[in-house]
DNA sequence: CCAAAAGTGTTTCACTTACACCCATGA
DNA sequence: TCATGGGTGTAAGTGAAACACTTTTGG
């Protein structure tokens, strides 16, 4: 069917903001550009929308093709619009946001042996085009929505110590909190499942593992129960 | 400049849903279609970007082109990105929400003499495209949103009562409240100026009127303050 | 046996909730 | 004077915050 309005439009981009935890600090994947606009330069993982492919499927395949990573937490995020955030011209982007274990995504796991490279967030290089806002603007969403959802999950291995979920959310809360109390709190959301698996390989007491109980997790959200860290 | 990838590309839209509130109705304003697809159905305001505004321009545009709005609260919700939610091709719809007095929209100030009219949310009537889930969407947001950012002021006229403040909470949230804790409540943040004046033509003694200080919210808000019903 | 992180309870304080009556106004 | 909504305080309960020591393990 041949489209009735046929007025110049602007060109649609998916972008996505890919979070990792590494240690106690929260980076993020970049890509280098070999071509033009801004070659040489830090970029987003992200390109064209294909027309038989939905938005989000557009930032999944994206991703896969230019750093590897696939099946992971991708949600989206903003759609940037500005009308000369491309030189090449009018170009609008749908970001997402993905959040990975980032072990699992060793910096050179690019499929096209491209440069990419996980950067704290904290330290980015300069980016190309609009985005350093657009990362920005991701790092206020994961910042705030971690408080009322469980997302910070995804950023661990399936397996992890309470001292670990701890961390993440010092790390991305940016403030300390206080050990029994978040134990406290946490456990009594009932949402993790201890296992009978401790850590391995520590010089000192190994740490109960557990693991974040999703199914749970949506029973409890039906029946109006609130996550809130 | 010309424009280097010149592939295909979906169409780009925006839509707006447009909420007020009625007495202690939530209602969103619809506009009839004239023309196909889905003519005679009712449809969000909304219609296709061009190539020189942003995407908050042409959501302001659409929705004063079609029912002579402007000047309200305007903010991005979701894009849509369905592949076929437009029988006529791919069109990819940027979604805004607007939060207006409707008082000051009586059902039929559209600039075009076309069929513009306010519905409850809850008994709205068979929608266009996919306009029935980017309502619900915003409605889902609004609620929420309602809870922890002083958004649902925009919905008032600038000078009102501490009970219509509280209607309208009720509405959004569902549920009563207690109109001594509401107020304490609501007073403590000291977000609210107390007016010189009262309700005029009322049956009974008339309250007093406050308005919302947003400098003092902007204010408060840098210092870490956050609003929460 | 030392270093390092794991694990564990109780008290205090602040905030939320529940609740009922008198007041002012116009009809 | 009556009907209607406006306006106000206190007590009880619940959840958040503060806080320090013992245990386990590997080196």
């Amino acid at each position: 069917m041949p489209f009735t309005y046929d007025f110049p439009r602007p060109a649609l981009t998916v972008d996505c903001v890919v979070f990792g935890l590494d240690g106690a600090e929260l980076k993020v994947l970049l890509i280098r550009r070999k071509a033009a606009p801004f070659a040489e330069l830090w970029a987003l993982p992200g390109g064209f929308v294909e027309m038989e492919e939905t938005l989000a499927q557009a930032a999944a395949r994206e991703l896969q093709e230019e750093t590897g990573i696939r099946d992971v937490f991708l949600e989206q995020l903003y759609t940037f619009g500005a009308v000369r955030r491309d030189p090449r011209g009018r170009v609008v982007s749908v970001a997402y946001y993905a959040l990975v274990q980032s072990g699992k995504y060793p910096p050179r796991a690019a499929s096209d042996a491209d440069a990419v490279e996980w950067f704290p967030v904290s330290a980015t290089p300069a980016l190309a085009f609009d985005h350093a806002e657009i990362l920005s603007v991701a790092l206020v969403r994961l910042k705030n929505k971690v408080r009322y959802q469980p997302i910070g999950f995804e950023l661990l291995p399936p397996k992890f110590t309470l001292t670990q979920l701890q961390r993440l959310y010092e790390t991305l809360l940016e403030q300390p909190l206080d050990k029994r109390n978040f134990r406290k709190k946490i456990q009594s959301m009932s949402l993790l499942v201890e296992l009978d698996e401790v850590q391995k390989e520590v010089a000192h007491r190994a740490a109960r593992l557990y693991r974040f109980d999703k199914r749970k997790y949506r029973q409890l959200e039906k029946q109006g129960f609130n996550f809130e860290l």
